[in-house]
DNA sequence: CGACGATTTGACTCCACTCAACTTCCGTGG
DNA sequence: CCACGGAAGTTGAGTGGAGTCAAATCGTCG
């Protein structure tokens, strides 16, 4: 129906970069997900390695294209990269954020990515051959088993996501994303305070499905209610974190942690 | 915010259900998704056949409740099941739609099932233990295999509900859902004509995050435009598939078939 | 028939989108 | 140094689409 073409503000890159982009930690440090280097023999662990090598983006650059063919796949050291799908006509949601420790570009229709990735801050990732992984997972069941506890994580993350577009209101989307936004932060760095988004207005935008006005009229609303702080625009400060839980309705307990 | 009550009509059973539920072909006829007797030789066959048992469950029973103890996981033989999550005040969200041959009840946080499962029409599936299956399945690549392939495909359609949700206008999200229910429609019987939804408007509302009204009037716009057709309130007919598709934004060839 | 549930339709409201102006913040160059 | 331009973000006014509330219709079952 009425499919206007949507004119997209132009997305080009940033001249603003965030401060200290390759400054997220990387897997090894946190171990999250899908250690791929988990419980492999000597042997095994030596043909893994010689599977993968590491590569870095910097921020807006694009890891891999949906419809591409998928010839390899992405284990994140460091940064964070946006899964995402677009419509012919311009729109487009951001499916997932992954971070360090997350595999992305694992997901095809027949041999071509199924979503395209992009870099949402300088990224540092391990790229696997797709074929000759499988080939190794085949033989090694704690590989296998690694893949799809990832793949469990990532599928329950996905499900909270669509119960955040589907089911809440706009303030409680963005409450929710900043919510989760902090955890990663604690998770990441182990304190408090003052915390980088890595974000702009238009990927948040996608990522909640809002648009760009209604995400920062939300963020205002959250400030003047003082539940959070904006040091920059780009930077925020939680000032009530039950608050922010409760209106972003994240569950207690916070055991799911990433943004997904 | 403003997180007022949600008083949700009431969801009790239907009188009126769906006249063949229990006609859905099951997995083996037509093979999708995990196979989990696939090239396993006799001996581990054996063993996996003993750690499931048949069950049946009826219209609107629950298979499995979040937050219980997720001591076993589903694979759906016959009939379809609603994944779902539910927020305090009310608001429900079908994560997504299960067939025959998918697994439900897999994804747990912390050993405690992460969502919901309902059965949208009269189902037949086999229970699997689940610490002995994961033993099992550490053992055997294949199966591994086959269990990674499951939760890439769920995770692909994830992704593309993701898209649905967050960016699809009413009418929109509704073409879509047809589009793909007449897609599983022609999988499953292989067979042109009018088919059900086996769903209410409740849960289609659920499903794509709309109102049953909302739903309810893009149905009717739908058959005013002379796309589909409404045999009953629940058995449709698709009169125009090419422009429901472009309609629901489904991307041709049409190769992830699953509604999720 | 009468009651109830499911669906449709109508009237109205409100939240989020659209369009537009304005502010900030940079960086560039006169 | 300030002027200028561009990009990102904020704010405002107005619109529209989906939600809400309510009534009407339809179908089924008792």
């Amino acid at each position: 129906m009425d499919s206007k073409a949507y004119p997209r503000q132009p997305r080009g890159l940033a001249l603003t970069r965030p401060k200290q982009a390759t400054d997220l930690p990387c897997d090894h440090c946190i171990g999250r997900h899908l250690n791929l280097c988990q419980s492999l023999d000597e042997e095994r662990l030596q043909q893994l390695l010689e599977l993968g090598s590491i590569r870095h983006w910097q921020r807006h650059q694009i890891l891999f294209r949906a419809g591409d063919l998928a010839s390899s796949f992405f284990k994140i050291r460091k940064g964070l990269v946006s899964v995402f799908r677009t419509l012919d006509d311009g729109r487009r949601q951001i499916v997932a954020v992954r971070v360090p420790g997350d595999c992305v570009g694992y997901l095809d229709t027949d041999g071509h990515y199924a979503f395209g990735g992009d870099a949402l801050t300088d990224v540092e990732a391990c790229s696997f051959d797709r074929r000759r992984f499988d080939a190794l997972a085949a033989e090694n069941p704690d590989l296998a088993a690694a893949l799809a506890a990832a793949l469990s994580s990532a599928l329950a993350q996905s499900g909270e996501s669509m119960l955040v577009v589907g089911k809440l209101r706009s303030t409680e989307r963005v409450a929710h994303f900043l919510g989760k936004m902090a955890l990663l932060h604690r998770e990441l760095y182990a304190k408090p305070g003052p915390f980088q988004l890595y974000m702009n207005r238009s990927e948040i935008a996608d990522l909640l499905g809002l648009t760009i006005e209604t995400v920062s009229r939300s963020m205002t609303k959250l400030k003047e209610r003082a539940v959070i702080g904006l040091i920059e625009s780009n930077e925020v400060i939680v000032l009530d974190h039950a608050k922010l839980r409760e209106i972003g309705k994240i569950d207690d307990g916070g055991r799911t942690s990433a943004i997904g």
